[in-house]
DNA sequence: ATGTCCCAACTTTTGGGA
């Protein structure tokens, strides 16, 4: 099983970069972030074209996560209490799969740092309580570097946002429900970004973090045959910010 | 670090968000 996630920055933007990445990769079940659309203008015809089933909760102008998958597509789970549309989840092929979009937090003093924070506490409620007799996977841009290590310059990003003791506290708090990061399981002091800024050549220059997760059940840990970002999905012509991340499950 | 991209709209330029 090839479980994907990727941030793509608008799916009306993106979709031929998609759904190119789609056939040439063949993930199973591929969780989107920041579709940008209306539940009504997604392409659920272009991803069936590809054998892909969907689910998408938009909300048009910003935000928007979708499932999609291969393997089958039941049980829809739509957001979380603060009525964006930031979370997706559905059962696909014998693993319950959550799409998230944690809201950015702009800066440590902004109101939306309070409230990623308690996106991110509810994000957790909703998985401690979560039925244990189906393995999960919670992926997608959790707008958290959890590490210095997936940061370029921990000292240039000092004070921000992304990096913040309380923001590691609660992903922590997330991990602490019985999960694991796939990419670190396998590859625990490699520094490997996920989204670079469009800004300032910084992906040319490295300035990137790691804020695209794939959290597992921790009792599949030892089923993970591999885990990496596809970082040439962030080359060419009008790419997202952001790279696929690209883990495979002996199920 | 900020040399960009994407969206909407009182739309051909600006403002908001990332």
């Amino acid at each position: 099983m090839r479980v994907a996630t990727w941030n793509v920055n608008s799916l009306n933007a993106r979709l031929g970069r998609v759904l190119e990445w789609l056939e040439a990769n063949g993930p199973d079940v591929a969780l989107l972030q920041e579709t940008k659309l209306r539940d009504e203008a997604f392409p659920t015809e272009a991803f069936a074209a590809l054998g892909y089933a969907s689910a998408h909760v938009g909300q048009g102008q910003w935000n928007g996560v979708a499932v999609v998958s291969r393997v089958g597509l039941a049980e829809v789970e739509r957001g979380l209490s603060d009525g964006e549309a930031r979370l997706v989840g559905a059962t696909c092929g014998g693993l319950r799969a959550y799409s998230c979009y944690v809201p950015n937090g702009r800066a440590l003093d902004d109101p939306h740092y309070a409230y990623k924070l308690r996106w991110l506490d509810e994000l957790t409620a909703r998985l401690a309580a979560r039925d244990r007799s189906v393995p999960v996977v919670v992926a997608g841009d959790f707008n958290v570097a959890p590490a210095d290590l997936d940061v370029w310059d921990p000292a240039a990003l000092e004070g921000m946002t992304h990096v913040s003791g309380p923001e590691r506290a609660a992903l922590d708090g997330l991990v602490a429900t019985g999960l694991v990061d796939a990419v670190r399981a396998l590859h625990p002091d490699e520094p490997c970004f996920t989204w670079w800024d469009y800004r300032g050549g910084a992906f040319h220059r490295g300035w990137g973090m790691r804020i695209d997760l794939v959290y597992l059940d921790a009792d599949l840990a030892p089923r993970v045959r591999a885990a990496y970002v596809d970082r040439d999905a962030r080359k060419g012509p009008k790419p997202s910010d952001h790279a696929p991340v690209v883990v495979d499950l002996d199920l």
